[in-house]
Parts: structure tokens; C-alpha cells; sequence
DNA sequence: AATGTGTAGCTTACAGTA
DNA sequence: GACTGTAAGCTACACATT
């Protein structure tokens, strides 16, 4: 209806008709019913682009309007109206990107194949947004929606760049995208829809003639092809051992060489190298050798960027014989750092000018004193201790069997551990735990400096001993690791959920989630902690926690009945605790629901899903809610302010299969009950 | 009382080698949906299919002695349940009549009605270390057999 | 094309508010 | 008695699957 008036008016203007009907809209789009405010909207979109002037009750214009619902709206269809009709210019665009995480998935899909497949030019989306929306887009838990995504680079996005991909690459800024693999994840993708319809060769020149989008591509296609085991096209796509080696080793020398402006490509270019390299095949000796004295060069170099070093280390592993090779080879490369920071340590202007550089982003976590000599020394320390790191992350023999890396822990890890330099004491620790994964004895030894480092450390220390210590405790097993600390690992644990950091909080709830779905643990009041955790106002914005925690409480009721049970002990009281928690909040707090609350925990003490599970009820109690029911009423009949919230989880728990005698226990009161309140 | 243990060695390695591996990725198919914490909890029904199912098969095991002893008296007094709830105290019938009705509504809905950023949470996170890396593929274990057996003598 | 699945919207009913 | 918000059940429809 106001559709067609809005259209007779473009027919007819008349400007006394067109106010009465604009006002007329602005109320419908408050209406209470979605279908109204879907027409009221349609028509105002139809309005949009001829009309800025503001409305004189709010001062906002039709558009602004139009985007205020857009984010506000409760009905996804409304909000797909608006979508569809929002024209797309600078102010709009930011609100239509943000819908690519709209809770509906259909408005997800439609931004992508509507709207930002339609954009003449994709750079007017900042880089940082831009793979924001492809990173979610792609790996959406919707496959309609990644597949919008991915049709709309692998098509319309790349018609931008004539069809050319480096010409594609080079607008889409992939060094901007390389944080959490974004870039890869989008090449792949967009090599993955179009790989048929193009055909990839790599020959001299182009490895020649390296730029950082080739480079890129290079690396992705390779990856891709490993990971499709399409062997026969990456020997094809492939250089020699040998000349890869000495590639890199061109390129690295480039970088050097390279001007300010530019010295930023080559870096990148020698990391995509690097990363080829590790999809070589080094059974030919001559290959493995001259790539190995190009890297056993490199890796000496004094300003590596950290995943230049976990390549290398990484290479390095690859080109030795063995794992006590790697470590002699690594050990070697340690001392002759070591070695040329003291020498350097007397002159040599030019490298103190190149730490400074490099020290830029190290010097703030390091001590006041700007003394280059000292700072290079500290830098040295620091790559030794990062090498030290990426080989340990390596390394799986056992200690007795690999002693070489007892002389590194003495003198390299150990001093970091102890030293006053912050960034050395993580560093050191993060070795040291690395460590402890390959010898039981030194870790049981080193428990109570990891728990002193969780109880006195700061935050960052704090976190990677929390992190070592679950580490040591699924490795060793909870009863050796208590055995050394008695009690504490428990009252460790509770401070940890309680810490006032969201991280801590985090990393202490999935390392529980996975001592106890691994049986490891097992305690009623730390789960019982768990729940409130995870329902705390305090919570509410710990993404990471919540996504864990709402992962493990299925698993964890739903894998074995004695698990649920546990569940069902604490639930009742939990639930309590939780409504009360509810009733309380303050003014800006805000948490789920106690329905919502009583809903999920009936579903975890739910038999029915683990019988599924387990694809049969033998064991499984399935009047296990029949005795929650018998709690509720038992608490029921003495609070008030609860009776609302436990009546409602009443009516969610599956009474169906409960015995006779709790049946009977439940009607009994719920009888009382009912003649106490008459 | 509380703090009992169980355990051997070596966790993941257990697991990500025994068969709870598989198990736990039911979890992963399962727990799809609902990845997004309490906020965007919705209870996802439709089980009526396996419940069926389920009861078939506990009729033609089970005898149906305890099929009409448990589920019938159940259905009757859980009505008696929602009685008591407090339905006697109904209110006189009588016709409403609706006069004009307000129609804006009321939006003070600060949801932006967006979902949060997915960390993509999954059975991987469970069966890993904190620090250590876990390399699918072993790096040496080809060549070992060979040079392993020179370098030990070497060294020693 | 036929099927099953999941969701939106409608209706009904009830309890609290003032 | 009016009017709201909430909950639950039902139906129709769109979608995906085979």
C-alpha cells in the first residue's frame, strides 16, 4: 500500500502529499508488526537517494534512518529489505559490511552476493576491514554463505582487476592480510573455484623475477597442491632443491641491498621462499647440502623478523639427517651468535645501527638504559632463545636420548629464567616448558617455579605458566604433577577462573575443559566454577571463553553418563547461585537469562543425547532428572524468589522414563506444595 | 574428598591416537550449530525421529509391562502437575473486547543483532598442547632407520 | 519430483502491571 | 478490565537432499 503510493507520488509530485506520506512512514517503521515495517521501509528506501533532508522530530535523514534499523531491527527481514535497497556510498557501506555478521545467515550471504559482489571498486574498503569480511565470510559456519564469499572474489572481485590475479593480489594488499592466514585462506579459495580455467606454470623467469604477489602465489599454490596431494603437478611447478637455494639466496641478498621503500617486498618475497621450501622433496644430497649452507648462513644474519627464524629452523630440520643432527646443527648456530654478539659487543658501528632498528619493537619491554651494546647483547640472547624455542618445538626424543640440548638448557634457558629482563624471563620460560615436554623428571622438578610463576608472575608470564603447567598435566598425568605441589593445583585452578583477566580466565577454562574430557580431573566444585564462569556478566564479552566453554559442557555431559551425572549434582545449586547472580546485576551489567540458563543446563543433564551418543541406554540413568525434579521441589518450597526461574526448569526435564518410587517422591510434593500455597 | 584422579600418561597422544578422537568429533558436527555461548542458545528440537526410534527399540526389548506401568501414569499425574500449577483459580469467561491498539512498538533494543567474532572452536583445541606444536607427519622417521643407527655409534 | 528439515509467523493462553 | 510481554504449539513455506 504505501508502496504504491510511494510510487503514484513519483508520478505525481505533489509536495504536500509527499511530506503527509513521509511522515506517515516514519511512524510505520515503528510499527509493531514486522510485515508493516518491511512495507515501510521498501517504500522509504525508494526515497532515499532523492531526499537528505533530516526529519525534524531527530534530525536524522532517510538514509541514516535506514541504517539505524538496519543494525536495530529484531526482524532479520526487515533487515534484509533494507539491505537489498540500501543504495551502497560511503556512509551506507560501513553499516552494510557490518551485516556480513548479521545473526541471520541469509542477510550474511545476500551482503556478499548482493551487495559487495556489485561494488565498481573493492579498494574503497579499507584493507583492514576488507579481510575482516573475507575471514569471516570464507570460513563462515554457513556453507551457502561461504560459498557467496567465495564467488563473489573468485568472480566479481578479480573482473576488477581484468582477471588478472598478481594485477588482483597486488590491489587486494595482500601483506596487510597476512595476519591470521587471511591472504591465504583467500588465494586458496579463489585458486580452488578457478583452477580449472587457468593454467599455472612456474618457470626460470618467473622465479627470476619475483614479485611479492607472485611470490604469494607461489607459495599458496604450493600449499595447495601438498595438501590435495596432487604430486605429480608440484614436481611439475617446482624448481630443483638447488636452484630454490640458490633463489632464496638471491632474493635474501636483494633484501639487503633493498631501499627503505622497498625492503619491505623483499622481506616478504624471502618469506614466501622460505615457506616453498618447506614442500621440497631433500632426498637429493647435493640439493639438501646447498640448501643447507644457504640457510646455515641466513639464520646468522642479525635482523631476522620472528617467522623468517621459525622457518629457517624449520628448514634447518628438514634439510638434517636426524633429530640429534638438528639439535648439534641448532646448538652450533646458538654458540656462533652467541660468539659474534661478543665480538661485536667491542666495535662496529653499522650492526648497532641495525639493532636500534630492529630493537624499536623490543625496547619498550626492555629495562630504561639505551647502552646499544647492552641491547644487542640482550637481542642476542633473544634470537638464541627464539632459535632455541622453534627447535624445541621441534624435537620429540627424550632428553637421555638427545643429552646435547642439556648444555643449551644450562646455559642459555636457564639464566633467561633467572634473568631481570622481562622479555628474556618469557622467552626463557617458554624454552624451559618446551623442555619439560621431553623429560619427565626435569619437569616434575620445575612444577613449583611454573606454579610460583602463575601465583607472583606478570600477566604475560602468568599466562604462559598457566599454559606450561596444564601442558606438564596432560603429559605427566594430574596425580604425578599434585604429588609435587600437594593441594594447590586445585586452589591454583579456582584463582585462576576468578582472575581478573579475560585471557587467564580463558586459557585456565580450556585447560580444564581439557583435563577433564581427558579424565585427567575430575572435581565437583571446580566444574561447578566452570558454569558460573561461563555464565557471569563478567563473561559476557570473553568470546573465547564462552565459545570453549559452550563447546565443552555438551561433550563433556554428553560423552559418558558418570560425566553427567557430576553435572546433575551441582546443577540445582549452580542454578541457584546463577539466579541470584541475575537478581542482583547492576546497572550495566547484563548476562543470559535464567530461562535461557535453566534451558541449557536441562539440555546437558538431558539422557536422551548421550543414549544417542552412546547409541544404546545401557548405563545410562535415565531418571537422572527425576532427581534434579525432587531438588528443585525440595528448594522450591523454602525460597520465593526462585520459584519463577525453577518452575520453569521443571517443565524442561524429562520426566518420561523416571522410576516409579522418585515419581512417586516427586508428586508427594509436588503436592505439599500446592496445599501450602492454598 | 572431592579431587579424585585418574589417569595415565601422556593425554593427548592417548587420545588423539585412541578412538575418542572419532568421538569427540561427533561433538564437532553436533555442536555446529550453537557454537556461539548463551547469548545465541536456541534448543534445537526435531529429535522426534530418534526417540522414536529409541522407543521402538526399548518395546521390542523391554517388555511392555514396563512400558504401561512407566510411561502411562507418568503422562496422567504430570497433567495433574500442571493443575496444580494453578489452573483452578482461572478467571470468569468472558469475550474481550479490543479497542484501538497502539501500534508503535517499543524499541529500546540496544542488540545490534550481530553474532560475535567465531573462534572456531573444536575438538582440535581439546587434543592439543598449549606449547607444543603436534606435527601430523614425523619429520625423521624415514630416514631413521638408517642414520640412526650410525649416529648412535658415532656419538658413543 | 518427492522427500525431509528448519524456520518464521500466527494463534492461544497466561501472568504481571498499574 | 485493558494492555503488555512471554511461552508454547501449530501450520505453511522455503530450502536442501536424494
Amino acid at each position: 500500500m504505501y508502496l504504491i503510493l510511494t510510487n503514484i507520488l513519483f508520478c505525481y509530485n505533489s509536495e504536500d502529499l509527499y511530506q503527509d506520506l513521509k511522515s506517515a512512514l516514519y511512524y510505520r517503521i515503528k510499527d509493531k508488526e514486522a510485515s508493516v515495517r518491511i512495507q515501510a521501509v521498501t517504500a522509504l528506501s525508494r526515497l532515499q537517494s532523492a531526499d537528505d533532508e533530516p526529519d525534524q522530530k531527530d534530525g536524522l535523514t532517510i538514509i541514516q534512518k535506514l541504517t539505524w534499523i538496519l543494525r536495530h531491527d529484531a526482524s532479520a527481514e526487515v533487515r534484509r529489505v533494507i539491505i537489498l535497497n540500501l543504495e551502497i556510498n560511503d556512509t551506507t557501506l560501513p553499516s552494510l559490511i557490518e551485516r556480513t555478521r548479521d545473526v541471520d545467515f541469509i542477510n550474511r550471504r545476500i551482503v556478499f552476493e548482493r551487495k559487495l559482489s556489485q561494488i565498481a571498486d573493492f579498494q574503497v574498503i579499507p584493507s583492514e576491514a576488507r579481510f575482516k569480511l573475507i575471514k569471516s565470510g570464507l570460513s563462515d559456519r554457513d556453507k551457502s554463505v561461504r560459498k557467496a564469499a567465495g564467488k563473489m572474489i573468485a568472480d566479481s572481485w578479480i573482473k576488477q582487476a581484468d582477471q588478472n590475479l598478481l594485477e588482483f593480489l597486488e590491489r587486494m594488499d595482500i601483506m596487510d592480510g597476512m595476519a591470521g592466514g587471511v591472504s591465504e585462506k583467500m588465494l586458496a579459495s579463489l585458486l580452488e573455484l578457478r583452477m580449472s580455467s587457468m593454467s599455472i606454470k612456474f618457470d626460470g623467469q618467473f622465479w627470476e623475477n619475483l614479485s611479492p604477489e607472485s611470490a604469494f602465489l607461489a607459495y599458496v599454490y604450493t600449499n595447495l597442491l601438498h595438501s590435495k596431494k596432487m604430486e605429480e603437478q608440484l614436481d611439475e611447478i617446482l624448481p630443483e632443491v638447488t636452484r630454490h637455494a640458490f633463489y632464496i639466496q638471491h632474493y635474501n641478498n636483494l633484501w639487503h641491498q633493498a631501499t627503505k621503500e622497498t625492503e619491505g617486498e623483499y622481506e616478504f618475497i624471502v618469506a614466501q621462499m622460505l615457506g616453498v621450501a618447506k614442500k621440497l622433496d631433500y632426498a637429493d644430497e647435493v640439493g639438501r647440502r646447498k640448501m643447507y649452507s644457504v640457510l646455515r648462513e641466513m639464520i646468522l644474519e642479525p635482523d631476522l623478523p620472528d617467522d623468517h627464524l621459525a622457518s629457517l629452523v624449520n628448514l634447518m630440520s628438514l634439510t638434517a639427517m636426524d633429530e640429534r643432527d638438528f639439535t648439534r646443527i641448532m646448538i652450533d648456530v646458538i654458540s656462533d651468535i652467541q660468539e659474534q654478539a661478543d665480538i661485536d659487543d667491542v666495535d662496529n658501528e653499522s650492526s648497532s645501527k641495525r639493532i636500534k632498528l630492529e630493537g624499536l619493537a623490543a625496547k619498550e619491554y626492555l629495562s630504561d638504559e639505551a647502552d646499544p651494546q647492552i641491547l644487542q647483547v640482550m637481542l642476542a640472547k633473544l634470537k638464541c632463545l627464539s632459535i632455541c624455542k622453534f627447535m624445541l618445538e621441534i624435537c620429540e626424543e627424550s632428553l637421555q636420548d638427545n643429552s646435547t640440548i642439556y648444555g643449551i638448557l644450562n646455559q642459555l634457558v636457564i639464566p633467561a629464567v633467572q634473568s631481570k629482563e622481562v622479555v628474556l624471563r618469557e622467552e626463557g620460560l617458554h624454552c624451559l616448558g618446551l623442555v619439560c615436554h621431553l623429560d619427565k623428571d626435569l619437569a616434575l622438578h620445575n612444577i613449583t617455579l611454573f606454579v610460583h610463576c602463575v601465583s607472583n608472575g606478570h600477566d604475560e608470564l602468568k599466562k604462559k605458566a598457566l599454559m606450561i603447567l596444564f601442558d606438564m598435566i596432560m603429559k605427566y598425568g594430574y596425580p604425578t604433577v599434585s604429588e609435587k605441589i600437594g593441594d594447590v593445583s586445585k586452589s591454583l585452578f579456582e584463582l585462576c577462573l576468578d582472575n581478573v583477566s579475560p585471557d587467564i580466565q580463558y586459557i585456565a577454562s580450556e585447560g580444564l575443559a581439557k583435563l577433564i574430557l581427558s579424565r585427567s580431573y575430575k572435581n565437583d566444585d571446580t566444574l561447578k566454577l566452570l558454569v558460573l564462569l561461563y555464565f557471569f556478566p563478567t563473561s559476557i564479552d570473553n568470546t573465547k571463553l564462552q565459545q570453549c566453554l559452550t563447546y565443552f559442557f555438551p561433550a563433556y555431559c554428553h560423552s559418558s553418563s558418570e560425566n553427567q551425572k557430576m553435572m546433575s549434582s551441582i546443577a540445582i545449586s549452580t542454578l541457584q547461585d546463577l539466579i541470584l547472580t541475575y537478581l542482583d546485576l547492576e546497572e550495566g551489567e547484563s548476562m543470559a537469562a535464567p530461562n535461557v540458563i535453566s534451558e541449557m543446563i536441562a539440555h546437558w543433564t538431558d539422557p536422551r543425547p548421550l543414549v544417542e551418543y552412546q547409541r544404546s541406554n545401557d548405563d545410562v540413568d535415565m531418571s537422572i532428572q527425576g532427581k534434579m525434579a525432587v531438588d528443585i521441589l525440595r528448594t522450591l518450597h523454602r525460597a520465593d524468589i526462585l520459584r519463577r526461574a525453577f518452575c520453569h526448569i521443571l517443565t524442561k526435564l524429562y520426566l518420561d522414563e523416571v522410576d516409579q518410587q522418585t515419581l512417586k517422591t516427586i508428586l508427594d510434593l509436588a503436592e505439599i506444595i500446592e496445599k501450602v500455597q492454598l | 574428598h572431592n579431587t579424585m584422579e585418574i589417569t595415565e600418561t601422556d593425554q593427548v597422544t592417548n587420545i588423539s591416537t585412541n578412538q575418542e578422537n572419532e568421538l569427540l568429533s561427533y561433538f564437532d558436527t553436533t555442536l555446529s550449530k550453537n557454537w556461539a555461548g548463551p547469548t545465541h542458545w536456541k534448543l534445537r528440537k526435531t529429535k522426534s525421529t530418534s526417540v522414536k526410534q529409541d522407543k521402538n527399540h526399548d518395546d521390542g526389548t523391554n517388555s511392555a509391562a514396563t512400558e504401561r506401568s512407566q510411561k502411562k501414569p507418568s503422562a496422567r499425574l504430570f497433567t495433574i502437575d500442571f493443575l496444580e500449577g494453578e489452573d483452578i483459580i482461572t478467571d470468569d469467561i468472558f469475550a474481550l473486547p479490543r479497542r484501538a491498539n497502539i501500534t508503535v512498538n517499543n524499541t529500546k533494543d540496544h542488540s545490534l543483532h550481530l553474532l560475535p567474532d567465531d573462534e572456531n572452536f573444536s575438538s582440535k583445541q581439546l587434543l592439543r598442547y598449549f606449547m607444543k606444536p603436534v606435527f601430523s607427519v614425523a619429520r625423521w622417521k624415514n630416514k631413521n632407520f638408517k642414520s640412526q643407527t650410525d649416529e648412535t655409534t658415532e656419538i658413543v
